[in-house]
DNA sequence: GATGAATGAGGGTTCATTCAT
DNA sequence: GATGAATGAACCCTCATTCAT
C-alpha cells in the first residue's frame, strides 16, 4: 500500500512541496468554511480563509465535488477502516453495526451540511454520492450481513439504503434542540432488530 | 357556511371569480415547479409555468413561506384529518400509527422538495416549519401516546421528532431506485416497538 | 368670481355630487402622503388611505402632475391672493415681498417634499412647474417691481428666478436641524436690498 | 510619497494596472451617468458606459455611497484646498468668500445631479453627506470667521448651512435658461453682507 | 503556478399603469 | 363609474467561473 493518496479516487498529490502544503491549507479552509456555511460556502470565503486566489482552489479542485471529497477523505477513510475492526472486537455482529452506525452518525452530525451532500439532487453530486457510498457502503453491508447471519436482524436490508437513511437523519441535526439525529438513528437501527414474534414492518 | 378556504387560516380566498381561477393556477403551477426544481424554485419561473405576471404571485402569496403554505395546505389537512380516524377504525393504536405514518410519508414522497422544507435553516422557514408542524405533531403525539398506553411501543419518543426524522427520510425520494424512502421509514417505526425482551435502543 | 373650480387650469370639477366628495378625499388622502411620503407617494398607498381603488385616482387625475397640482391648488391660489393684499397693507414695498416670500417659504416647507417637485428633472413636470409658477411669478414680479420703483432693492431680478431661489432653499427642509430654510430665504431676499454704497453682487 | 489615491481617504487604488485603468473608466463612465440620469443611475447603465460588468463596479465601489464620493472626490479636493489660497491672495476676506463659493458653485452647476446628493432624504447618504461636507464645511467656516473678523458680513451665520443653501440654489440648474443658479448664489452672499444701517433679515 | 479582476447569468422585489369585472 | 387584479419593465445584488497579469 503505498502512501500517495491513490486509493479510492480523488486529487492526486502534486509533486512539489509548497503546493503540498498549500493544498493541506486549502482543505483545513474549506473545512472550517464548510461548518460555518455548509458544504456550499462561497469559493471566494474559502480562498480568503485560505489566503490564497481563488484560482488555487479550482487548480487544485476544479469542481466542488472534488474539494467535499477531499475535505472528507480522512475521516472517510477511518470511518471504512473502523468496520472490520468493530466486527472483530464487539461481542456480537449487531453491537458491532451499532457501533459503526454511531461513528457514521457522528461524523456527519458533527460535519454541518455534510449530510444535504448525499443528496443526488445536483447533477454534480452524483460523484461526491458514489465517491462517499462506494468507500463505506460494503463495510455496512458487511456487518449487516454478519448480524442477519447471526440471526440478530432481519435479513434483506441493503447497506445503501440503511447509509442514506442514516445520511438523511443527520440533515439539519444541531438546527434545532427539539431534533436529537442520533436517537433517530439508534431507533432505524433498532428496527431491523428481529421481532420478538410477529408483525414485521411491511415497507410496501 | 360557504366553501371558501377559511378552515385553519392561511392566504384568505381572493373575491373575484378570475382572481381565485388564478389563485388555482398558480398553486398548481408552484406545486409543478416545486417538483421539478424544490421548493426554492425561482419566482419567475413559476410565474411563467402559471401563464402570469411575477406581480400575481407576490400579491397571492407575498413570502415564499406563504407559497408553500398554501401549496402543501390541502394535503396537510388531510393528513391531519386522519389521524383521529385511524385511532378509530385501526385493530390497535400501533396499527393506526403505522398506518398514519405511512401517509404522511406517501405526502412527501410524492412531493419531491417538500421535506428540504422542514429544515430549520432559513430564517424564513420558521413560519413554514410551524405552519405544517402544528398540524401534524399533536396527532402524531396523540398516537403516540395511545401506542405507548396500550404497551405496544416504548413511551418517551415525541412526536416532533419523529415527524422530523420521517420527513429527513424523505428528502431525495424517488431520485434513487436503491433508496426507498418508505422502506426505511417502516424500519424507524418498528423501532419503536417495545423489544421482546432486552436491548432497548440506546439513544445516548 | 364663479365657485366652479376653472380659474387657472386643473381638473374640471365632477358633476355628480358623490364623485366630488371623492375628489375631496382624494385630495386629502394624497396631500397626507405626500407629507409622509413625498410627491411621489406610491398610487396605491394614496389610494388605500382615500378607501378607494387606483383606478379612480387615475381618472380623476390621469398624470401624477395633475394631482399635484389639484393638491396644492388651494394654497397656491391663498397664496398668490396675498401678494396684492400685502402690498397694499405694508409699509413699504420691500416689507410686503419680505412677507410674501415668507408665506410662499412656509409653504413649501410645510409641505414636505413639494419643492423637490418645481425640479424640471422629469419631463412630466413641465406641466406641474408651468401650473405653480405661472401663478405665482406675476404676484412676484409685482412686488419686485414696485419695491425697485421705490428704490429700496435693486432693479433687473425676474420673480420665475427668486422663486426657483426659493423654492430650491427650501428643499430638504425639515430633514436637518442644522439648516434653516427660512433663514437662508431670508438672506437671499437681503441679498436683494440696495446695497449702501460699494460692491453689487455681481451675478457673473 | 507616491501618487496613488491615498488623500482623504476613500477607496484605495488597486494594485493591477488594468484594474487601475478600469477604475478610471469607470469613473468617467458614473460620472457622465450622472450627469444624464442623476446620481441614481443604474447601475447596469453605468457598466456598460464603461464597457464593464456589473460586478467590476461593485467591486470597486461596494455602495453607490462609494461610488459618488470617488466621482467627486477630486473636485472637492481641489475645492477644499482653494479656501486657504484665496483667503491669503484676496483683496479681503469677503473678497475671497465670494470667489471661493463661486467655485463650489461652478463646481455644483457642472456637474448636475450632484446637488441632489446632499439631501439627507436617504439613509445611505448620511455617509455621502458627511464625506462632502465634512471636507468643505470647515473651509466655509474659516471664510465666513474671517469676513466676520473683519466686520463685512453679520456674524452668526454657519458653513453648514451656506453650503446647503448654495448646494440647493444649484438644483436643476442649467435645465431651465430663466434660472441661472450662480445670481442666485451671488444674491445669497450678497445678503451676508453687514446691512449700510437698519433693516437685517430676520431669520425668523 | 498563483492571483484576483472581470464577467454576467440568475434570482429577488417594487410599482406605475392597464383593463376585466 | 369604481375596483383592484394582473402585467412586466426596471432595479438591485450575489457569486461561480474564466483568464489576463
Amino acid at each position: 500500500m503505498n502512501t500517495s493518496d491513490q486509493g479510492t479516487g480523488g486529487t492526486p498529490a502534486p509533486k512539489r512541496k509548497d503546493a503540498r502544503r498549500n493544498q493541506r491549507t486549502l482543505l483545513e479552509a474549506a473545512a472550517a468554511a464548510f461548518v460555518d456555511a455548509g458544504v456550499e460556502a462561497p469559493v471566494r470565503d474559502i480562498a480568503a480563509r485560505a489566503g490564497v486566489g481563488m484560482g488555487t482552489i479550482y487548480r487544485h479542485f476544479p469542481t466542488r465535488a472534488d474539494l467535499i471529497i477531499a475535505v472528507y477523505r480522512h475521516q472517510v477513510d477511518a470511518c471504512a477502516e473502523a468496520g472490520p475492526a468493530l466486527l472483530a472486537s464487539s461481542p456480537t455482529p449487531y453491537a458491532a453495526l451499532e457501533e459503526w452506525i454511531g461513528l457514521f452518525t457522528d461524523f456527519l452530525v458533527t460535519k454541518h451540511g455534510l449530510a444535504a451532500v448525499l443528496q443526488p439532487d445536483h447533477p454534480q453530486f452524483e460523484t461526491l454520492h458514489a465517491s462517499f457510498l462506494d468507500r463505506l457502503v460494503p463495510v455496512c453491508d458487511q456487518l449487516l450481513d454478519a448480524a442477519a447471519d447471526h440471526g440478530e436482524i432481519r435479513p434483506g436490508y441493503a447497506g445503501i439504503e440503511l447509509m442514506r437513511g442514516v445520511g438523511n437523519l443527520c440533515i439539519g441535526a444541531g438546527t434545532d434542540p427539539r431534533y436529537d439525529a442520533r436517537r433517530m438513528v439508534a431507533l432505524l437501527v433498532a428496527g431491523l432488530r428481529r421481532p420478538a414474534g410477529n408483525s414485521a414492518p411491511a415497507g410496501r
